[in-house]
DNA sequence: CGTGGATTTGAGAGAAATCAAATCATGTGG
DNA sequence: CCACATGATTTGATTTCTCTCAAATCCACG
């Protein structure tokens, strides 16, 4: 089994890496490591060395601000590297954590640098996912400038559904949900209290409900139409 | 007068271009027009063709939901390529809007992409540019969804004051400000009412005032603890 | 079976929204 | 150069959403 497969597969899903690119990634330098939940792994300041590839488990990206507040700014799942920017950006501007118990790849930013020089398909297709990156953090200032709170949830939910189906892990309309409540109210900007009320006011309308760990969509249409939910900026899309 | 200048000087600031990188920049074909107050650059759905570059005035991104509210994502200044990103990604998923009367310029993909594919630095370069403008999403959401609209207003105003010091258009505390109620509660997540009364809590607190199109900070300190502004996510320090 | 984290519910307070209307520019045409 | 129209700003009153505080319950795990 691969460790970068599933890298491989995000990216280049019908893309245009030829072999040398895919060869390329394989023999990158990784470092396998497993984190516990909670795990620190990167924090604002840090001068970054490496690059986090998420192969197991949930990661979040968080920033806080001086009077002990919390933003989550991202959820990442398996194949994705959270903190890609760091390539090129000298410190980092947040913290990235374990969210569960993961399995984790480091790759040295020297090699990443190396190989985007010589394999121009790679440097392409790394530099586009940081813009799908940013394309999400995008849809994030929406939800959080501009949805209330029900709609708030409902569209970071769909959005997890869409990510998580993209990569092969939904079981139907249910997937698994490692996000506390405490949590949920970090990335959508509303007290956990509020987020427990919302939850049940989603459960009662009969569009979700979240149970042990795994999150059951029941009505996907009500839901999208809560959430103001497009999928559109998450650019499934082939470039080419 | 050479319009890549402003461009050069924002992604070299310092950096490792050498000659035949700035070469390179300067002999891109690039379309200059002039842009109205409110001219729709380019809109969400759109199959962007070319990269715009701000050469003068002011340039904002914005984001509709299907209720009729709007979101603005980032407001662009002179030596910004706002939607850089197209590049990359086939479908604009936001719309590119002039704020003021605007000098802007239009370079074509194509010779966009055959740069970055010859000269790796200026690709780092531009690719570092993008990763910057997402580093200010991250510091936007923060703000959009944990700090109350005094302190928002604040950010907002104090990130605007460090981007335009740096491509010197300001004078002394002052600096333009085009940027309407309407427009700031878009950005900010607040309603038109709301930000006029932030402002003139602002103003009141003898922190900072807006008259005729210029803003003018009083108290700069104040106005930092106020919107606990760190300007460490602007990235402005350089990579090597 | 105890313990700490997570969830749930209630009550009251506060920030910001909406609705409504007045005032203040600013720019255009007569 | 004034009248008028349109957009921007300002202020007041009321409503709504969400927060904070407090406490109870639930649950997983050692």
């Amino acid at each position: 089994m691969d460790i970068t497969s599933a890298l491989i597969r995000k990216l280049g899903i019908g893309a245009k890496l030829d072999d040398e690119d895919i060869n390329g990634i394989r023999s990158l330098p990784i470092a396998i490591k497993q984190l516990s939940i909670g795990e620190l792994i990167a924090s604002e300041g840090d001068r970054a060395t490496n690059c986090c590839l998420c192969i197991e488990g949930f990661i979040y990206r968080a920033k806080n601000t001086s009077d002990g507040r919390r933003q989550i700014l991202s959820v990442h799942i398996p194949g994705d590297m959270p903190d890609l920017q760091s390539l090129y950006l000298r410190l980092m501007d947040h913290d990235l954590i374990a969210m569960t118990q993961c399995t984790a790849g480091f790759i040295p930013h020297a090699a990443l640098r190396h190989l985007v020089r010589s394999l121009p398909n790679v440097a392409e297709v790394l530099w586009r996912d940081t813009l799908i990156d940013s394309a999400i953090f995008r849809e994030w200032m929406v939800n959080l400038g501009q949805r209330e709170s029900l709609g708030r949830l409902a569209h970071f939910v769909l959005e997890m559904q869409r990510r998580l189906h993209a990569v092969g892990m939904t079981d139907g309309d249910s997937f698994r949900w490692p996000i506390v409540q405490h949590q949920m109210g970090e990335a959508l900007g509303i007290s956990v209290v509020h987020v427990n009320r919302v939850l049940k006011e989603l459960r009662e309308r009969g569009l979700m409900e979240v149970h042990g760990g795994k999150l059951t969509i029941l009505d996907q249409a009500g839901l999208v139409e809560v959430g103001q939910f497009d999928a559109a900026y998450l650019h499934d899309d082939q470039m080419h």
